[in-house]
DNA sequence: ACCTGAACACCGTTCAAGT
DNA sequence: ACCTGAACACCGTTCAAGT
């Protein structure tokens, strides 16, 4: 995709620049296009991901991607950590919300999970930097506050929905880290989903290889263990947990 | 806890050892008291983990704790990862198990997942390495095992027992590494608890700070989102998926 | 078979110096 | 204010050479 920058001047209209007079030396490098902009450092960010994973994605890498070094870029972003952070906002982005009907509260809320689940995966494993962090970019707080919206509008007490859209969170991002951690280590190069084909089978080789007399339970239902199913995974925890927030709902609302 | 290497014979007994004769240049360094091991590498590992946390256990730095060098690990461990699995399985080791009491089997699940939590939250941020990992390690399998032998007592169907070990190893890891991940970034030297207090009352600020309009369900919960009763956080959600798991069961056995 | 030193190809962050 | 080169203090892994 990225093509080398010429060090010479381009070779369409006629350049008002004359070649640098012998004696002076010309700039060491071509200036980037574009100057640094917080927003340039996260797109960049955000393209190194899609292409390659969340461990490509490191300070200097970036850096080379916009022509320059990585000292460069902490005049935008404080450090590592918060890059990620930002990238992990503006992914959060691409989410759609949905508009609260409380008679569907539940589906809806589903919906939302599902819909969570899509973007998350479709960027790689940047689910990783959402584990163990409190939302505070404005996009991570806009998909709380949908999430409480439509609990809150089916019922579900404060205390209850506070406790809910924590553990929901916890199982979107450990769901999306589990379904991407396989493509990420499949050799570059190699076609992921060959490769993903063959590592579950040695699972499952492995697992009716173990002693019987140690794992009785489990050497009887390696089937059920290795059932390469993800999005049926997905809906039978999603399920247990929705059933279970909307057993919290107080049928009546407050008398008065 | 570790004292400096002298590069002397001891002090103790007197040592059949002689000083080394002019022009003989000693051994560069002592040699490691006993002959490397993977057990020593691995408890090694262990013991910076525990002091220091998992962004700290490099092959160099146990390499180093162990007065070798880096390449000499790898005649016992394949690389980094593999020694990140075998500390883990270590780890699982420490995880008491129950025996089956059919009638009791959801009290004794939720028992044996605290007990997981116990183990895991007292080794910093273990965790990850378990997050997206199929257990492969003895110990690890160990505790599979016992989760699967409960809810199969219990009732749960094969298809079913086996989604559930899956989500509620998501929720275990997701929850054991929430718990650690802010001690991890408190800086060393710094009392971790009064960190932590102060990190979770900024959180709280910036709640009560957000805009109305565009956060209205959120800002008016504030004090439910900031609870920090963590231990009430992780009942919740399992409490949820137990009884979820619960409504599988087949209360009559299959007839004939 | 096990261990080693040295090298390779990387990291994140800081800082004095430039414009 | 923004950008840079160079440096600092690290990484994981490989490999030829030693014992």
């Amino acid at each position: 995709m990225a093509t080398a920058r010429p060090d010479g001047p381009p070779s369409g209209p006629p350049a008002p620049e004359l070649p640098t007079p012998p004696g002076r030396r010309p700039r060491k490098a071509a200036p980037p296009r574009q100057p640094l902009t917080q927003d340039a450092v996260i797109e960049t960010a955000l393209r190194v991901l899609d292409a390659e994973g969340l461990e490509a994605v490191t300070m200097r890498r970036v850096a080379q991607e916009l022509g320059t070094g990585p000292a460069s870029l902490y005049a935008h972003v404080s450090g590592k950590d918060e890059l990620r952070e930002l990238m992990l906002d503006r992914v959060a982005a691409e989410i759609r919300l949905p508009f609260p009907d409380p008679a569907r509260w539940q589906e809806q809320l589903k919906g939302l999970a599902r819909e969570i689940r899509r973007v998350y995966t479709s960027h790689r494993d940047i689910a990783m930097v959402s584990m163990g962090l409190v939302p505070t970019g404005p996009h991570l707080l806009d998909v709380a506050e949908a999430q409480l919206a439509l609990m809150r509008a089916g019922g579900v007490p404060k205390k209850i929905a506070g406790m809910a859209v924590d553990t929901l969170g916890m199982f979107l991002d450990a769901d999306a880290i589990e379904g991407t951690v396989y493509y990420a280590k499949a050799p570059a190069g190699e076609d992921p989903h060959a490769f993903f084909e063959e590592y579950f089978g040695q699972f499952k080789e492995y697992f009716s290889a173990l002693p019987a007399d140690r794992y009785p339970v489990l050497t009887g239902m390696v089937e059920e263990l290795t059932d390469p199913d993800d999005d049926g995974r997905f809906e039978f925890g999603l399920d247990l947990l929705v059933r279970g927030i909307a057993s919290y709902v107080e049928d009546e609302e407050r008398p008065g």
